[in-house]
RNA sequence: CGGGGAGUGGCGCAGCUUGGUUUAGCGCGCAGCGUUCGGGACGCUGAGGCCGGGGGUUCAAAUCCCCCCUCCCCGACCA
């Protein structure tokens, strides 16, 4: 028995020693995705599509509290209209997929499969917006985009992806930034509280922004192998859209003016993000906020069922008023099977009920983050169960926290940098000049790129590269 | 896109080097019945496979040759 428990274990890759097999096992085994007959594109297992819903129904509250309205625009883009913005194009034509014919007939123009919605939304941008009055504009919609990439990983790159894309036109460049940044902020606290993943905060070097836009704002996180992922991010386009597909207003002063414009998203490569932040070797680890089943109740059933599967039932009831609870009551497995098989799936608390609480008034409760098996009475096991789901959040917060602490070091010098790329410590902070020739250097030489320049950070030191005084504080990493 | 590795019942694999006693096997899982149930239970019975696809070589191909597809891992580029 013990040995079959043993090799069970080893169907999960140990994480600290083989990562990327670790990962892709928790994916398939807690059924969060599987492949699909098509290449580069995966599906998403009930079990995965209900964390992207948790994400959903959070983010949308957020979005519809900050006067956002959802729309739906096409899936195709007439290449004429892809090739409107010259930056655009070159940034997103080459990975597109195309399509050329309609039935057997060959179309006169080729549509892209949309890579991003810009250059569909803009044209009805133009045909909507006539005066300041229209003001700002503020949508989104929930879609799957395609990207043609070359290697994919289940939900940290695949061919079509999951997102939310928000667009957003606004009367002044003042309005237009502070919209990325009331987003940037929802999308953190996402990440920090809901999603237990702590992040930095900044804009991108111009070398990463998004293709087409002015600024892009960003979320890094750090994950266990010790390389940076992209979390969200906010586009601040100025006006090259407006000027591309004529988007204009009449303002208050009756001149016509170009629209300024934002885009933002986050895709389902958070959830990629979300099981490697807080697995183990026994599975997936969920923050209680995101985990779709925060409480299973597993009653000890044994020779007379009856009693504890009743207990089992009235906790049920109790607790799913304020908790999302699972009872598993399925009597062709034992309940160490069950128990395994729940932590594998990352549920945050674990009640076991069987006869001897049932004599006792009393449950068995554990904690997917440990601490053992302790006893809660049967009075006031709500209570005790919400402090413990509070407790399994912080305890992933804390603990992801503290591994970007400890993962986050200065250089001082080139060499310094050079080794803690090399030696994969996690972020590197240094100053930087922001020439491009300094970051290509430093591209070329470790191998790094510059993810992030965080907002409240104050330069200081000097550029790396050229030992001129840095003009910005930027961290290190190599990237997903 | 380079460099490695792999495709054999649902899953994990063996068989391939040296083609033919292999009727393609093993473990897990699955179905039925019974016994079990506080950390992946057990017995009995049973179902399930044109060996990734296509071409070739041969009396004979899971096994040898060629082409293609897909996936995984390690690197270079992108949410």
């Amino acid at each position: 028995m013990s040995t079959d428990a043993q090799a069970f274990v080893k169907e999960i890759p140990s994480k600290s020693e083989q990562f990327s097999d670790w990962y892709t096992a928790v994916c398939l085994k807690a059924e969060l995705a599987d492949y699909s007959p098509v290449r580069g594109c995966m599906v998403i297992r009930p079990y995965g599509y209900a964390l992207w819903e948790g994400m959903q129904r959070w983010l949308d509250e957020r979005f519809k509290a900050t006067g956002h309205v959802t729309a739906y625009f096409p899936l195709f883009v007439p290449e004429s209209l892809l090739k409107k913005e010259a930056e655009h194009v070159e940034g997103f034509a080459p990975d597109c997929a195309w399509v050329t014919h309609g039935g057997a007939e060959e179309l006169a123009e080729r549509l892209a499969v949309r890579p991003t919605s810009e250059a569909i939304i803009m044209p009805m941008y133009a045909k909507w917006i006539q005066s300041y009055r229209d003001l700002p504009l503020l949508l989104l919609q929930w879609n799957s985009v395609v990207r043609w990439e070359k290697a994919t990983r289940l939900f940290l790159r695949t061919t079509e992806f999951l997102w939310h894309e928000g667009h957003t036109a606004h009367a002044t460049l003042e309005d237009a930034d502070q919209e990325c940044l009331t987003i940037l902020d929802i999308y953190r606290q996402l990440l920090e509280d809901v999603l237990a993943i702590p992040v930095l905060v900044g804009r991108k070097p111009a070398s990463e922004k998004f293709a087409g836009a002015d600024w892009t704002y960003t979320l890094e996180a750090l994950m266990p192998d010790r390389q940076a992922i992209q979390a969200g991010t906010s586009h601040f386009l100025g006006q090259n859209f407006a000027k591309a597909f004529g988007v204009k207003f009449l303002d208050r002063d009756n001149t016509e003016k170009f629209v300024w414009t934002t885009s933002w998203a986050v895709s389902t490569r958070l959830i990629g993000a979300l099981i490697m932040a807080h697995g183990d070797d026994r599975g997936l680890g969920l923050p209680p906020r995101i985990a779709p089943i925060q409480v299973v109740i597993v009653p000890i059933l044994g020779k007379q069922p009856e009693q504890a599967l009743a207990a089992a039932r009235v906790f049920s009831e109790r607790l799913g008023k304020v908790a999302r609870v699972r009872l598993d009551d399925r009597d062709e497995y034992t309940p160490g099977w069950k128990f395994n098989e729940w932590e594998m799936r990352g549920v945050p608390i674990r009640l076991e009920i069987g006869p001897r609480d049932v004599a006792a008034k009393a449950a068995v409760m554990v904690k997917r983050t440990g601490g053992g098996k302790v006893t809660v009475s049967w009075d006031g096991i709500e209570q005790a169960v919400l402090t413990a789901l509070d407790e399994v959040q912080r305890a992933y917060f804390d603990r992801a926290k503290a591994f970007l602490a400890d993962h986050t070091v200065e250089a001082a010098t080139f060499e310094q940098l050079e080794e803690a790329i090399r030696e994969r410590r996690g972020f590197v902070r240094t100053g930087w000049c922001q020439a491009q020739a300094c970051e290509d250097l430093i591209r070329e030489r470790t191998g790094a790129s510059p993810r992030v320049i965080p907002l409240d950070d104050e330069p200081d030191g000097e550029c790396l590269a050229c030992g001129k005084p840095s003009t910005a504080i930027v961290y290190y990493a190599r990237a997903y």
